[in-house]
Parts: C-alpha cells; sequence; structure tokens
DNA sequence: CTTCTTTAATGGTTCTACCATTAAACCATT
DNA sequence: AATGGTTTAATGGTAGAACCATTAAAGAAG
C-alpha cells in the first residue's frame, strides 16, 4: 500500500479545519449549533478570511457543516449527510470505471448481509417501523403518487439497515442508494402489488428471525427487480 | 427521504468545481493530467483567483485532484484517492456515533460477499498475485518487518476485492481498510504462522471455487482476530 | 563533472473593498 | 390594530492586488 504519505498538515486552512472538527468531536459544538460569523473566526484563529472560508469550504464538502447567507446565516453544523459521500464515490467511479451494473451488484451483496443481521439484532420496534414503511407505499400506490413512492420504496432498504443496528451500514446503504438515485429513472406503477406482498412476506420471515429465508425473500426480489434495469421503465 | 434539497448552483466556485468534473467526466483530462495555473484558471472563467482556489479545495478534499507547490506545481488529476471517503465516513461516524465495534462488524460482513463473488469470478492470475501477497508477508515475518507486513496484510484484503472485479467493492474495502489501520496498533509477531497456513488454505479452496469453505476458512481466520481485539495487542 | 546560487513558476496567505441575500426592525397606509 | 412595504444590519460570496514560501530548473562557480 501507499502508506508514508505525505503528512503536509502545513496549510493553516486544514489547521483551522482539523480545530472545528476537533471540537466537534470533544462535542463541544454539535448538529445544529452555529459557528462564529467568518469575520470573527479569522481573528480568533489569526488569519485571514480567505483561509477560514478553505477551511469552510472543506467542511462543507464533508458534510459536516452547511453554509446559509444572509442576517442570522451562518456554518450550522449538520446531523451527517451522506450526499457527501456519494458525490465522492461517484467521482470515483468515473475516474476508476466502475458502472452501474458494479454499484448494483455491490448494494445486492451488502443488501444480503444486512437482511441477516437485522434477521439478528432488529427489534419489534425496527419491524413495526419497517410495516409502516409498506402501509404508506401501499396507500401512495392508490393515490398515484410515484415520486413519493420511489423515496419511500428506497427508504425501506434504509430503514432496514437501520434494524441491524449498525451506523456504519446504514451509511453504506444511504451511500449507495443515493448512487442509485442519481442515475434511476422515474419509478414505474407496475409490479407494486408484488412489491408489497413481497414485502410482508420478508418482514414475516424477518419476525421469525428466519435470516435464510429472508434473504431468499429479498435476493428474489431483488434480483426480479434486477431484470427490469435492461428494460427502458425500471425501479428501486 | 429528504428530496427537494435546496439546489444552489448559485456559487460560482460550483460552477468552476463542476466544470472541471465535466472535463475528467468527458475525457478532456484525464489522471495524471496537470490543471492550468489558478491564475490562468481565473482568467479563463473571468472569476477571481479566491473562487478558483475555492473550487479547486473542493475537488481536492473529493480527491480528484493534488495540489502541489513550487515550480511546476500545480493542481494533478489523481488516480482517485479513497482516503477521501474515509475521511467524510471517519468524520459521519463521530457525528453518528458509530464504534469500532460497528466498522469492524461491517467489514466481517463485506470481506464474507467478497469472498463469494472472488470465488465466482476470480481469474488465475487475481490468484496468482494473492500467492505472491502472502509469500511477500512469509519472507517480511523472517525479517521481522512488522509496520510492512501490516501494510501487506491489509494489501491482501483489497486484493481480494479485486478478484471480485467490482471497482465499487474495492473502493469500500479499500475504505474501510483505511479506517481501520487509523486506529489499529501496530501488528505483534505472534500467530503470522497461523496467518499464513490459514492463507494458503483459503487461496486453495478458492483456486477450487468451493465459495462457502473459502469463506468458512476466513471467517475462521477473521473471528480470530477480532477475538484478539479487545486484548492491548492486535491487527490485521 | 559536481555543487552551489539564482531565478521564475506556482500554490498559500493576507488585506481591503464591495456585492447579494436574508431576517428583523421600523414605518406608513389603510 | 392589521397589513404591507422599506430600511437596516448581519453575513456569506466575490473580486483584485500584493506578498510569502516552496520548488524545480537553469545557470554560475569550483
Amino acid at each position: 500500500m501507499d502508506d508514508f504519505a505525505p503528512v503536509r498538515a502545513s496549510r493553516t486552512f486544514e489547521i483551522i479545519a482539523e480545530k472545528i472538527r476537533e471540537q466537534i468531536r470533544d462535542g463541544k459544538i454539535g448538529s445544529g449549533d452555529k459557528l462564529p460569523p467568518e469575520r470573527t473566526l479569522a481573528q480568533q484563529f489569526g488569519t485571514s478570511r480567505n483561509a477560514v472560508r478553505e477551511a469552510l469550504r472543506s467542511l462543507e464538502h464533508a458534510g459536516l457543516i452547511s453554509l446559509h447567507k444572509g442576517a442570522h446565516g451562518g456554518a450550522f453544523i449538520t446531523d451527517g449527510d451522506p450526499r457527501a459521500i456519494s458525490q465522492t464515490i461517484e467521482d470515483l467511479m468515473h475516474l476508476g470505471g466502475a458502472s452501474l451494473a458494479n454499484v448494483t451488484e455491490a448494494r445486492l451483496s451488502i443488501e444480503t448481509v444486512i437482511v441477516e443481521l437485522a434477521a439478528a439484532h432488529g427489534t419489534e420496534d425496527d419491524f413495526i417501523v419497517l410495516d409502516r414503511n409498506v402501509d404508506r407505499v401501499e396507500e401512495l400506490t392508490r393515490a398515484r403518487d410515484m415520486a413519493a413512492k420511489a423515496d419511500l420504496n428506497m427508504e425501506f432498504h434504509v430503514l432496514l439497515a437501520e434494524a441491524t443496528g449498525n451506523p456504519v451500514l446504514v451509511l453504506l446503504m444511504k451511500t449507495l442508494m443515493d448512487l442509485l438515485r442519481s442515475v434511476h429513472r422515474p419509478i414505474t406503477a407496475e409490479d407494486t402489488a408484488d412489491i408489497i406482498k413481497s414485502r410482508r412476506r420478508f418482514l414475516d420471515l424477518l419476525r421469525s428471525r428466519d435470516a435464510a429465508a429472508a434473504a431468499a425473500e429479498m435476493k428474489d426480489h431483488l434480483t426480479r427487480l434486477h431484470l427490469l434495469f435492461s428494460q427502458p421503465e425500471s425501479a428501486q
């Protein structure tokens, strides 16, 4: 591996960014808090406003802060936006030559693992949240609100990841969903009844802690969707 | 999900960054190429150098470019640095409250999947590369070069991911390894003989395309290491 | 031919000024 | 009093010029 990478903590804006990161790590500032205005920060750190801005730019790109203009604007600590990662992966995909099929395969693989862990560690509360999601999908299907339905369908997978109790897996799933969303066409109306039925079966299996059967059900469902990929309209 | 996010493509440095991204996507500039100097870019885009610098900052944080000072320095297109993602995930872990155990669990899960795919899609060339890695680990063990050995051991997992032929999985594995490396203590000398033996068995199973047995061997090995975690010295 | 010095290119930093947007305070009309 | 417009101050965004620090190459000295 390429260890011994040049250290370069020399640049002042990196130091500034690191100091702010520290404050977040140490809990001195947390989600929702506002950082002082740029001019104040520049004075406090004894640097130029430019350096502060470049530091904020870096933190913003990392999804740690979000900037708002105007009076009572400023830099606010976010609750962690996974889109930062998605963007990065998307960039690297272009450089590394990854395809949509690669993303899909990775997603299928991770989903399988998540199902197993969710069956093992998921609580009844987790399952109820999943139930509700399916209920809402059913409603929206009747209302023919396809855009909202697509979002909910993606949310299902994220909620499933949350049932594992592992934030890292949640993050990975969110990232992959975000990636897929950026290239997907609007969802179609068809197959929805099937999806809902499959989901209900899946949740039953999850409740009975039958990881293998649940994984099989999910895999079955996903590969069926996977087939739709090559066709003009696909989804989720 | 939180769609309808504020668009905000207004800021000029974002437009600049996007233009450069486009050039990379369209292949007009590629890995290793050098961007024009900041002053030139500012002139070309008709903006201030400040805006250009903030755009470059963003691209740098994304791991797309790397900046070098001095004559013949400049902004060079990289081949995609996964450390950008690691940093981001590390940040989000702090915000989201993820633990080292969470990372380890995620890694174990993904590793299992990777083994299966590697057994299915890996070529003899891939396996040879893995053989060589184990050979080198053996050498370094005799030479007692622990630092280099630790790197090689991590490389093994990345190489295994490469055997799946899926760049996304490679990226995920690199990221997780990078995360683990940042918190790991130096590897110990013990158990190395076991590791090497286990790896050789593992490669044999991989060659015979016995995904299940290979996964079992790897899982066995990893969980044994996992146990060492709670003890003062651990590794890889 | 080697070694030191100079030089020019380039990113890093600072400073100052001004623009654009936003929310709140204020005021005027109804 | 309620409504609606206007001003104002706070704050991020942009611009431009000057200077510093570092680096690699060219040139000078030995």
